[in-house]
DNA sequence: TGTCTCATTTACATCGATGTAAATTTGATG
DNA sequence: CATCAAATTTACATCGATGTAAATGAGACA
């Protein structure tokens, strides 16, 4: 019988073919350098005649890992988490590492535990990218495989943290729009409940760029979005239209509340760059094409994602000794388009302290 | 010793705890009815005490399968496959499974083969969705796992197919910018090699609305694009208005190629819809955001995935008897947006045979 | 040719779970 | 209380691969 009666060759049938032990064939099909030449060819030989394919979970099985790793994001839907996945699927692919997406928003509106969904894989590690996590979420970052989160560091938290420079990079896309002199510089995307995480750095951000400018900033022009989504984005911008509020420029935290504010101020006949000049983050492959397309600040994607997975397999495969949680911050780029360039408003006295 | 000495506790360390047999412990845990409710506390109680977690390799191994589907796209960065990635994924988790996602374009210009791919990682069956497939990949389908293909039906293939239904979707997209009187519809998205997959059908789907309007097909208004991102749109919209040949409309082949149309259109100082209609297909989200916002067809993702998920898991744990490839169709729907609606152009005599 | 060394190949146990079938307990009945 | 059937629990083999250590083979040298 050249192979089992029903199903895959496995091995043991590929050694009978080929007339040599099982343990050879493992080796020659592992790679293992003291295999004469001669050996190599009879059992490549049969595994091609009997389409042999190795046995991944008895592989798994047996040396004790998968080389799977787990990334939790909220929704690939959300152009930024899909451009993200993208990235760390080839940046796993690269390191011979497969990748499996776990949605931590299933219902549409709460965001369930990245962590204890894992769990029911087998994975090596996980990058979890969440949407929003504060101090109170520490305990659910303790856990016993390792473990990189993508966003702001959580006090107390053990687990290695990639992030890109929040504030720095909220306050240049501020201090962008200042030195066009506008001076009335609205703000999208403040959390309801408070400032914590990416949303309380970012705003810090925009906050020192202010500062930098010497204007005192204007509660009035912070608007709270409870997601980052374009109908927010939409919906917050007529939130500040109605107020009455003036304003001629508004710089959001992500791309997906801009392109919702364009619409928004489209809508009422505001002109972009003119009346309002527009700043968003993430620089999602949209905001190119929008019109007019969006300035945005570009995080970098290539990067987090390159970093992320590299910590994340040197503590997969490197020695047991728990060091110090790393904190790594990746760098960003102001990239200028329709959406605010071009326009300069001119001030009695443009420039600092106005 | 209450566990093994490094490492998770196993089902041996679960058993020795509650002191009773591996098997029992085992059928506590999937659920066999016939166990005793003071067994079920005791083996719980070891479980939660020892924080035993089941190996998933161990149980792949010995039952054969890993309750894991593939899903083969070519980028998640392409809105249109992260929606349809995310239907997938909720689809498939309704009923049980995991889902991994493998990126068959790697280099950013080659699709690899995706079930080549897949052969790696040990997964139950697989969803394909090519970018492309013609008569020539029929021997690439025919593979001894359950494989559903996204799309039109390849000759001879004996995969499963879900498709919408391309050409009545593309006719209806036609026939609603010929019922605003546009005579001079162009399309964009035609195939350089010729007449293939998707692309032939949404075609044929064009000429047939065309045809009801008794109107000649015009060789200069099929636009071809190699690739259906928004870069080949507003390079394809280039082409079309440096030909100076006369059109109303553009009917995409997909929405990325309308919204690249539609910034290229903006450029170039035309508006839309008032001398240029525009339609797209798809239904990124998006298309609802960009300005103005984007009439286009829904393919309804959500019924495409859960078709595609029964199929495949139907095969799986069904029989062995291989019926006939399945081939089912799906619905679609036009949305109507800024970008057609609202302007009429009126004709001398509008309606059939103009 | 005999002996020793180093390179290859092999036998066997093992990873952690589940299916099979047998052993044991439980409970009903005469 | 003995007997039998049904309900529970258990022992053991097994899924398909790899690590360990021992067995075998091939040269090298005296």
């Amino acid at each position: 019988m050249a192979r089992s009666a029903r199903g895959a060759a496995t091995m043991q049938d590929v050694a009978a073919l080929a007339g040599v032990s099982v343990k050879t064939v493992s080796n020659v099909l592992s790679g293992y350098e003291h295999v004469s030449a001669k050996m190599r060819e009879r059992v490549m030989g049969a595994v091609g005649e009997l389409d042999y394919e190795i046995n991944v979970s008895a592989r798994n099985l047996r040396v004790g890992s998968t080389r799977v790793l787990g990334l939790a994001v909220p929704e690939l839907s959300q152009a930024y988490f899909a451009e993200l996945a993208d990235a760390v699927i080839r940046a796993a692919g690269a390191r011979g590492y497969t990748v499996l997406i776990e949605q931590t928003i299933v219902d549409r509106s709460l965001e369930i535990s990245a962590v204890a969904a894992m769990r029911r894989h087998s994975i090596d590690g996980l990058i979890y990218s969440p949407l929003a996590i504060g101090p109170g979420d520490v305990e659910q970052l303790d856990v016993d495989f390792p473990l990189v989160v993508l966003g702001e560091r959580v006090e107390g938290s053990r687990a290695d943290h990639v992030t890109m420079s929040n504030v720095q990079a909220m306050k240049a896309a501020t201090l962008h729009v200042l030195s066009l002199g506008r001076r009335r510089v609205a703000v999208i995307g403040a959390q309801p409940d408070g400032p914590v995480g990416t949303a309380a750095s970012r705003l810090r951000g925009y906050t020192e760029a202010l500062a930098d400018y010497g204007i005192e900033q204007d509660p009035d022009l912070i608007i709270t979005a409870a997601l980052w989504h374009r109908t927010y984005g939409v919906e917050a911008m007529e939130r500040l239209l109605a107020s009455g509020v003036p304003f001629d420029a508004v710089v959001c935290f992500n791309d997906a509340l801009a392109l919702g504010a364009l619409r928004a101020l489209h809508k009422h006949g505001r002109r972009i760059p003119e009346d309002v000049a527009v700043v968003g983050f993430d620089d999602i492959e949209d905001s190119a094409y929008s019109t007019p397309s969006l300035t945005t600040v570009s995080p970098r994607r290539d990067e987090i994602a390159q970093k992320a997975i590299d910590i994340l397999i040197d503590r997969i495969e490197g020695p047991d000794t728990r060091l110090a949680p790393l904190h790594v911050e990746t760098g960003y780029e102001l990239i200028e388009r329709e959406s605010s360039a071009g326009v300069r408003v001119e001030r009695e006295a443009a420039g600092i302290s106005s």
